[in-house]
DNA sequence: TCCATATTTCATGGATTAGTGAAGTATAAG
DNA sequence: CTTATACTTCACTAATCCATGAAATATGGA
């Protein structure tokens, strides 16, 4: 990932509706969820929705598929890996200082050796 | 960390102007950089320097010591640290397909049992 | 075809952000 | 005490962002 995509990242997840509706996404999982559901469940506007939709769409954190009238929505899983990468590596050099909190997640969710535990 | 916290974080690291400087200052480390000597290494006026400098501390990012005539800023690890386990495990979830492109790096720069690398 | 639903696009106005010249504050040196 | 250096603060403008009403587009059903 460029700077440039991960400034582009980064802006799109500054705001609070749009954190709101990918943090909504990502425990909605591939499947996603429709435009319109998404709206109503954080109550907003189908227009602003829409606009919110789009900036998080331009910065590749979602994907987006027509089913019927509705367009379903769905977190990016991998973007959002190479976001969370980049700032990482690229942005923090991967100090130890940093990354250290990481650790512990990273071994709780991806096992490194054994078998990968279930999530959901 | 709360979520309006996160989104001041993510707000203040979403200019390339800001994510150069906390880039420069995670590199110099804990001894930190007087604003006039990253303001010349990164080519910007003094007040524009001092204005992201801000942006930066107020999202908690750097810390600031006086030293004579000059202000030292510096990265401060461990909120960043915060942020990016914010991202991980309240805004993602901890999901594996996110995170594991992380256990790498974690594995890299923190390896959970064995003793840990120094690095420079 | 006509209508309802789902979503987007457009136009607008208000709010926030960002860079800059000029002035102000703090420290050090002579 | 005066002057220089290091930064910050202020005032202002340009640019960008954001929510919203109104209109447009796309799909499905009667």
């Amino acid at each position: 990932m460029e700077m440039t995509d991960a400034i582009t990242g980064l802006s799109a997840l500054a705001h609070d509706g749009r954190l709101a509706i990918f943090r909504l996404l990502v425990k909605a999982g591939p499947d996603g969820m429709a435009a319109g559901d998404i709206a109503r469940k954080l109550d907003t506007a189908a227009n602003t929705m829409s606009a919110q939709l789009l900036v998080l769409s331009n910065a590749g954190l979602l994907t987006a598929r027509r089913d019927g009238r509705s367009i379903i929505y769905a977190a990016d899983f991998e973007r959002m890996g190479a976001l969370l990468l980049y700032l990482t590596e690229d942005c923090c050099g991967g100090k130890p200082e940093i990354c250290a909190p990481l650790a512990a997640i990273a071994q709780t969710c991806c096992p490194p050796k054994k078998a990968r535990r279930a999530n959901a």
